[in-house]
DNA sequence: CAGTATCCCAAGCGATACTG
DNA sequence: CAGTATCGCTTGGGATACTG
């Protein structure tokens, strides 16, 4: 009768998610990544994260095929390891940016957000927006229904 | 030189937001009051979740102005104690989306997701898109360049 | 340079008991 | 019912030293 006990937190998609990004380092450390830092020493510099951490941190996510470490030689120099998203991992910089655009609009001082980011072919500003398949926006505070998908344990009886 | 020292960790808004909602459960918690359980009996039972903590990411997501808590009563009956999101706290809901979404991809087994996620007005599926101020749309796995914005503090000599 | 190993501390969390 | 208080465990994290 509550639609929400199919939301039990098991096999929910942001419990699962948050169990792999959720915590205070793995997301900026994604950020990172994705912006193009990508040797380990560079990381550590930039995050000033322990390097114990960012190691065990690149090494989930490396197991979960977010990440993907590849040796690269640049010509002349000697062999240098780099960390890459892997298609999964650019999948969530939407979710970077969602994240992002709504720590720019409560939690960054009157002065703006600290950074921008632009669509790299025209230039202008991004930002996410939620859309039904009917093609529908639906705005910063939606009117939602939650129902039980294929993958729900809760009969539909 | 390096476009990403604007990207300090101080002044991020990725690494602010994290700050807030960044653990194992305040998304969790979000998730549930977004989903219009709002009862702190009704809260613990259904995450799992200790009381104290649960308290203490109450408090936290309440001084933060994310949740507020009111008093209301049932005709004839006592009154009760009630959390809702507030407004931004509903501008949260697009990031539950978009990690639940990602989620949905590539965590969920092969029965699919266990919730769908429907535009109330029609019952159409909702999804998060990443646009561009012109109107171009990025898909998932975009092309993105970032500059310094105006909370910047590097100097843009 | 790119990590791993060790040590120790602090925070997070769960269980439980208690109060209005 | 709606919390707060206390306790002890477990995990995360920082500093540092060490290896290929």
């Amino acid at each position: 009768m509550n639609p929400f006990s199919a939301y039990d937190s098991g096999t929910c998609s942001i419990a699962r998610t948050m169990e792999l990004i959720g915590d205070r380092w793995t997301i900026l450390v994604l950020r990172d990544v994705a912006n193009g830092v990508r040797r380990f020493d560079e990381l550590a510099g930039h995050l000033g994260i322990a390097r114990n951490v960012l190691s065990s941190r690149l090494a989930r996510l490396s197991d979960a095929g977010l990440v993907e470490r590849t040796a690269y030689r640049e010509p002349g120099a000697r062999e240098r390891l780099e960390y890459r998203l892997t298609g999964p991992g650019r999948e969530l910089i939407p979710v970077l940016i969602v994240i992002m655009q709504w720590g720019d609009r409560h939690l960054s001082g009157p002065e703006g957000p600290p950074v921008v980011v632009r669509h790299d072919d025209c230039g202008a500003p991004v930002r996410t927006t939620l859309t039904c398949a009917e093609g529908h926006e639906l705005g910063d505070r939606p009117r939602l229904r939650l129902e039980p998908g294929p993958g729900s344990r809760v009969r539909s009886s």
